[in-house]
DNA sequence: ATAAACTTTCCACTAACAGGAAGGTAAAGG
DNA sequence: CCTTTACCTTCCTGTTAGTGGAAAGTTTAT
């Protein structure tokens, strides 16, 4: 099939499946008479795994290793797990920073009395020497 | 004082205080005998406002307009209010993303046994057909 | 036959810098 | 005074994961 079904099969743009064709990630067929992309029911299901893994918050190129051992059969379940743990221990992390920020955050807006003066302990606060 | 001593006193980088100069975020005085960029102490002020702001997750263009209320005398407490709310507002959503991608990805891990067999829940969610 | 819809490649752009090369300048030591 | 070292400059490239658009070829529908 074209470009164009194997993107609405699976749910990405034409772009994105064109560029991972580019990156090595997903490579068709080439028709070699138009040029054009072939993709295979195969190449969808590839497709559907990474926009699936992608939007689990996995790189591109964790994409490329759990497709690596998505096609490899005797793989150990325990790999997936592992790189999955670490994904997790990732998103701890980011989780914490947000939540750090946010009570600063609100912190700041709650000292802030938001009306048409000058004076904004904010601007205060991002402009003083304590961190 | 040289951009070194600049960097050192705000904190950044001397290829991010660089950086700065260039897109016209803090633009120095230039020291016309040897192209030497020369920063003034308000320009370190600035610069150290602009690292707490970038702590704070504000965008570079954010960052901007901060530093433009900052300077403005006759700026309203409220414009400043409603961006760090704006900003509040951003941040909880990335929190909730990725509490849900966290729920997610637990519930794959604890399906997974994670031995040395090839069969892996983990993969098989991710190719499955089921969102 | 022609127009609409689809495809191709190629180039530029995004955010916010970091790394490195080549070359000029300044401060310190001998 | 000279040399070494540390610092400064600009310029170019690379990063992530694509998106947008232009120009040109192809296929499908009318």
């Amino acid at each position: 099939m074209k470009i164009g079904q194997a993107a609405a099969l699976s749910g990405l743009s034409v772009k994105t499946v064109r560029y991972y064709a580019e990156i090595g990630l997903v490579v068709p067929h080439a028709d070699s008479q138009t040029g054009y992309r072939d993709y295979s029911i195969e190449d969808v299901s590839k497709l559907q795994f990474i926009g699936k893994a992608r939007r689990f918050d996995f790189s591109i190129d964790e994409c490329r290793e759990l497709l690596s051992l998505y096609q490899d059969k005797t793989r150990s379940s325990s790999e997936v797990k592992a790189l999955t743990l670490e994904k997790m221990k990732e998103i701890d992390g980011k989780l914490e920073e947000l939540n750090i920020l946010k009570t600063q955050l609100s912190e700041l807006v709650d000292s802030c009395n938001g009306d048409s003066r000058p004076d904004c302990p904010i601007l205060d606060a991002l402009s003083g020497h304590n961190d």
